[in-house]
DNA sequence: TTGGGTCATTGATAATCCACAATAGATAAT
DNA sequence: ATTATCTATTGTGGATTATCAATGACCCAA
């Protein structure tokens, strides 16, 4: 953890009550006491794409709460294969496990530029005891990642290269009015896929050359959503 | 779910104080005094392989805790391609959603004949509310789950086939003192695994040529678990 | 401006896996 | 005993993907 408190960039502490995605968030059914009784601060940080939260073995002091950006959750094989098991977006709470694990299970590296607020662990176990609207919360926390990781094992597990491509491109264009959606490096494609960078890439470039999407600035892609998901499910 | 009532076995009313597993189920922690407060009784059942317990979409009226046996949960995508998210075993809780979905999210099919213990989702909701140990046991069950997911996206979805049929040779055979597993269809273990049934039953048909694996009954294996670690993590 | 570095793209080839088909083995029903 | 059915196994050819390699685009620092 030291190594990224140098270097993220410090926004202020976090003023929950005025937060803009405040009905959202892990605490959301907390009043104003229930705040005063955490002591040590929330803070508010931003991070740059790349840059890693934790890292899986870590002590599990903190839990994160994204107010914008994308962060990957990272595991390993033996030899060293990595394999991405979820994304995380905007109210997703970072570090979930920490709640009843001594020790982060995965690493948690930012996609895109990402803000977020933390707080201690202990804030959230001091308060789910006796708050049940936070234990709620948690526990629907852990159904929608287990939602996730369920759809993970059969959206982004089955098909061809072809297929998986377009339902990535499908899931992160979905709660956008505008279809279009920001990619990261075909490496990281691939390893939410299982499939090889190249083929990664030679999917993003056919869909290009398609005009299934369209590229209107670095990374970011408009979606013809109708026909990349004929493509996804046919 | 009438259709399920009318095809099990019907066991008798738990006995939940003698419950040789008493220490690892969801109730572990529940008094006399809580269990009088189930006013529905606690039904113990037993299915065959390939019995379903309850459909995607049924309303999650029931949970069920696993004596004995192994079950699968089934999602589909929209092509009707099945996967397989999930394996449970004794102790596991099927219809977890239950707590907090009005339906459940998978088939739940055994894939062996399976023992079981039934009991109202009401239960389990209205005693959460004031046992804190319960709520705790609930929340472990998620926090598992997720894990489970976890692996099955790095272990059974990455890697070749032979790879992947080793790797859940391996999970099988586990916590099982003299290494053998009893297997199921070619069929299911190629939507675990993501790879068809005909390459699932080539793997199978390989490691038994190569004494990787010895079939002592049918369907039931003996694990050389050396030489199939090598082969799945290689 | 130049050189080094990173990453996306593309090409060529080989390995792997799928799709379809046929056979064999086991079980249940008649 | 015979037939039907279901599943596992095996064969073959083709499609897909991985692997190895080369090129090009872009950015950054000197």
């Amino acid at each position: 953890m030291s190594k990224i408190l140098l270097k993220q960039a410090w926004q202020g502490v976090a003023n929950c009550s005025q937060c803009s995605i405040r009905q959202s968030v892990l605490f959301a059914g907390l009043s104003e006491k229930d705040f005063e009784t955490i002591h040590k601060p929330i803070n508010q940080f931003q991070i740059k794409a790349g840059d890693k939260i934790y890292s899986m073995g870590d002590d599990a002091t903190c839990m994160f709460t994204l107010r914008s950006g994308l962060v990957k959750l990272v595991q390993y094989l033996p030899d060293g294969t990595q394999r991405i098991v979820r994304l995380l977006r905007t109210a997703d709470v970072v570090g979930l496990e920490a709640t009843l694990s001594p020790t982060y299970k995965h690493d948690a590296i930012a996609l895109h530029d990402t803000e977020m607020c933390r707080y201690p662990t202990s804030a959230t176990k001091e308060l789910s005891k006796t708050n049940p609207t936070l234990h709620q919360e948690l526990m629907s926390r852990w159904e929608h990642a287990l939602n996730d990781a369920d759809t993970w094992a059969t959206e982004f597990s089955t098909g061809t290269a072809k297929q998986r491509v377009s339902r990535l491109l499908l899931m992160l264009s979905k709660d956008n009015p505008a279809n279009n959606c920001t990619l990261f490096s075909r490496e990281d494609i691939g390893a939410i896929l299982s499939i090889t960078t190249e083929t990664a890439s030679r999917m993003i470039a056919e869909f290009k050359r398609q005009h299934l999407i369209v590229e209107t600035s670095f990374n970011v892609f408009l979606c013809d959503v109708d026909r990349l998901e004929e493509v996804a499910y046919d």
